[in-house]
DNA sequence: TTCATTTCTTTACAATTGTTATCGTTCAGC
DNA sequence: GCTGAACGATAACAATTGTAAAGAAATGAA
């Protein structure tokens, strides 16, 4: 979900004051793997990454940057345990939300409700195109269709986090770009 | 979303008459990729899968069952193209609603359309826990963990269908099963 | 039953990836 | 600017997977 490309753009506004804003340095956990999510935040500068746990190893499962409105939305909304963590990967200005007060929103702003409705319905395809690009495709392929549909994401996050996300190895990817 | 499972099941019977019954042979192509979905399916016998053409090789996305209702629910819902294919895999008894019955019913029913928005939250983090199997694990761990978690898919579906569904070969398929 | 189709296994070879480790380079904080 | 941490490239080896082809086994319809 965008605020700048909000059809309304302006509902937001009407609640600015129940936001507060948050600097964090780099590396901040914002919401831990198996903890409910019960903030929301709106990132202004800076970017932040979901990641998993697995055996140790950690395994980035998206990227959000300015503009961007990111919170474990599952676990946000049916007070389940979230599935990932929340993370910083540079210094950040953040806007935040508590769910309380975002319910509040969502009680009085019946198009806040419908965009959070449609945010779940392209969150949704979203993951969906996301999953058929590993069933389609090998590790070489996934990488060219992310610099080409996301430029962004390989110009500014480090190779690393970029390999997990593309379920290789690092030293797989570095293979893979000097292959070409 | 599941019939039987619905802690409304009468409000399903109070619009019983809107469905019509529906007989088809194995192999049927009930919605084809790129095509709007028009239609709701409720398997009442036999079961369905999901499937995305990728070079003229199917890989197929998910298997359906007695009890399940299938839709492509992205497209059925807001009138876009299908990503995928859905075709029956064994002779079928459906129960059919035209999208514009359905819509009368959610209309008609708070309880209804209630379920349909848990339905979609489920829908997300079902794909979500899909897509990490595959962050997650190598293909030997992602068929163990199928039967692990779906015996009745790896009992009930010729193999080379879930080779695809693991997003590897049936030849690897075939050599995993023989490696333990 | 019989025949054709579908499904599954196996083989050999090439290509890719994972693992582990080492070594420069770059970056951020003091 | 200095220093330690983070990052990226590379090498060698083992393991896994893809591809293509051939054949066995199972299935389904006439």
């Amino acid at each position: 979900m965008n605020k700048q490309t909000t059809t309304n753009a302006s509902q937001w506004n009407k609640f600015r004051h129940l936001f507060k804003q948050q600097e964090i340095p780099a590396k901040t956990t914002l919401l831990q793997e198996g903890q409910i999510s019960r903030t929301m935040f709106f990132i202004d500068k800076g970017c932040l990454r979901t990641w998993v746990n697995n055996d140790g190893k950690e395994i980035t499962t998206q990227f959000f940057f300015e503009g961007d409105i990111v919170s474990s939305i599952e676990s946000f909304r049916t007070n389940q345990p979230s599935l990932y963590s929340i993370e910083s990967l540079e210094p950040c200005i953040l806007q935040t939300i508590s769910q309380k007060d975002f319910q509040k929103i969502i009680e009085n702003s019946p198009e806040v409700k419908k965009e959070m409705e449609d945010h779940l319905f392209r969150r949704l395809f979203q993951c969906q195109q996301l999953l058929y690009t590993f069933l389609k495709n090998n590790p070489q392929k996934r990488y060219e269709e992310l610099i080409e549909r996301h430029p962004h994401i390989v110009q500014r996050i480090p190779q690393h986090y970029i390999a997990s996300y593309l379920g290789i190895t690092s030293v797989s990817l570095s293979r893979i770009r000097n292959r070409k």
